[in-house]
DNA sequence: TAAAAATACTCCATAGGTATTTTAT
DNA sequence: ATAAAATACCTATGGAGTATTTTTA
């Protein structure tokens, strides 16, 4: 009488996030009718519609809704499932889809690699570079296996892990060199440079500089760090960065970097994972090999890769 | 690439809980081969054995335990999808699962049948008559719907919605009337007749004796309250009987009831559910009307089918 | 050697495809 | 009028049955 299947759970599920029959079929790799029927397949069991069918759009009826959240539960739960074998293994072995967000990604990523590849042979790590809000959303939906983020996520079913501090670097054009850094409030009267919303590196360096509204008067957006110091050394205003990123944004550009003293701002990166993750003692390990990449970085007289 | 389906839980359920291919593709209305392959099939897509097959034992392997934890979750929660359309409409409406102790049932089941069919006519009631234990169990396996126990359950991840108290009563052979009620110390050294065990109130009446061993000197046992009941009445003793059960049971033996003062020993009757069962706020509603049907039993004016 | 699980094969129910119709804006 | 979902019909995969062999205590 129980005829529920997972595979309604995530044709509905596709169905859902698309509210589209043919995109959600499209993304499930069956046809239209496939789905259709699958779906009303469903809703006879159930006895209500999950769906409104409009004939341009499809929203989820009430039932839908309350559905759709614990039929999400069970696929992620399912998904984990599938992790359990892994961790029952002595090394950690097969894939690792691994977050991380673009202000860390290219300054620490290559060493990760290289580590992890060293540390644990068996590991083919899936690196995925997004902003936060999304690697969260993937993380819990059991699309990723950990990220790496800024903390605090603040997220109660995700475990945080602490990599390391940082601290955010002043980057002015080469000709403003001589002058004494500024503080906080006078960054406010400045030009500054700053990622486009989503970063979780704009909003840290803007509440650094203790800017309530989200858009002071001189403000510019870049897409990423290397654009914003290119913009610096092309003199049209100055931004902050983090540490890691220094050597590689800094080598080319003709800008120049000071510390901000004695308060600097920082951020503390970490590494996030579901808490009912099956993997979760084996990511503690993969975490461990990492911070231990980020204390090599820190440290004043390594010289990695990239050069400095 | 993800060929889970619930089918191969359910199968790895039975097979975990009876230990036995056999026996275990007989409660799944399946043959022996069959249940095999989809074990096998899940043991293939895991990588790792989920039992170690015996010639004359099957015993899960540690990842097999693991396996089995999370997937009884998974099967609760599909299950109580189910639910969630019938919560969705008005009224409570199909069949309601309900357990009831063997110390409540005989005395209440039959009013609360005729209450809830007046005012939830849409209810078909399946009541099942076990031990708390048992009840609990099938509860936290989706089996049940909602148990009415003596509280407290002290089940996290159970509902408790209290019914009412009731108070134990002294049954003693007519002979007996005259005689001074007993007090808890003094029941130590009578003749007690009890429940056997695995009943709650067994328990109970024991712990109101301070009775700390299980076994006291003068403890004979009976498998119902009735059996006990007459067995008083022969003089083979006395017991507890609950006050819900005096009219039904009393009515024909030759006993004479009495009430311990001023400190009648009780027990609180209640309704539990699991907290995430869909059907919570309908089952706090049906809660509401079984209370109402023991509000008017304990009303002394009030005179129940049973007579009295 | 005997009970129990695995294998071999056969079959049919059903998930899914293609072609088409119906629906709603 | 048109995009989108439902329906009709057909095909093929795989779940489940029976018969049999293999395993192990």
């Amino acid at each position: 009488m129980n005829g529920l299947t997972l595979k309604h759970l995530r044709y509905f599920d596709a169905l859902a996030q698309h509210s589209h029959f043919g995109r959600a079929a499209e993304s499930c790799g069956i046809s239209q009718p496939a789905l259709s029927v699958q779906i009303k397949e469903l809703e006879t069991m159930l006895g209500s519609p999950l769906v409104e069918r409009g004939a341009r759009v499809v929203r989820l009826t009430g039932l839908g809704e309350a559905f759709l959240e614990r039929a999400k539960q069970i696929l992620v739960q399912a998904a984990e499932l599938n992790d359990l074998a892994r961790s029952a293994k002595g090394a950690l072995a097969g894939q690792l889809r691994l977050g991380v967000i673009p202000t860390v990604a290219p300054y620490f990523l290559p060493q990760i690699m290289a580590a992890l590849s060293e540390r644990m042979p068996g590991l083919e790590l899936q690196p995925r570079e997004s902003v936060t809000s999304s690697l969260i959303l993937d993380l819990l939906e059991s699309k990723l296996d950990a990220a790496i983020v800024a903390l605090p996520i603040s997220e109660p079913s995700l475990q945080e892990f602490v990599l390391f501090d940082e601290d955010f670097l002043l980057v002015r054009p080469m000709s403003e060199a001589h002058l004494p850094v500024p503080n906080a409030r006078m960054l406010q009267e400045m030009r500054l440079l700053l990622l486009e919303e989503g970063h979780c590196f704009r909003d840290q360096a803007l509440s650094f500089c203790n800017v309530a509204s989200s858009r002071p008067r001189y403000l510019m957006e870049g897409s990423s760090l290397s654009t914003l110091v290119q913009m610096v050394g092309a003199g049209m205003g100055l931004t902050l960065i983090p540490e890691m990123a220094i050597p590689l944004e800094t080598r080319m550009a003709r800008v120049s970097i000071a510390r901000f003293e004695p308060e600097a701002p920082s951020r503390r990166i970490g590494m996030v994972w579901r808490k009912t993750n099956p993997l979760a003692t084996k990511l503690m390990e993969v975490g461990a090999i990492v911070r231990r990449v980020g204390e090599r970085k820190q440290d004043p007289g390594y010289s990695d890769q990239n050069g400095r």
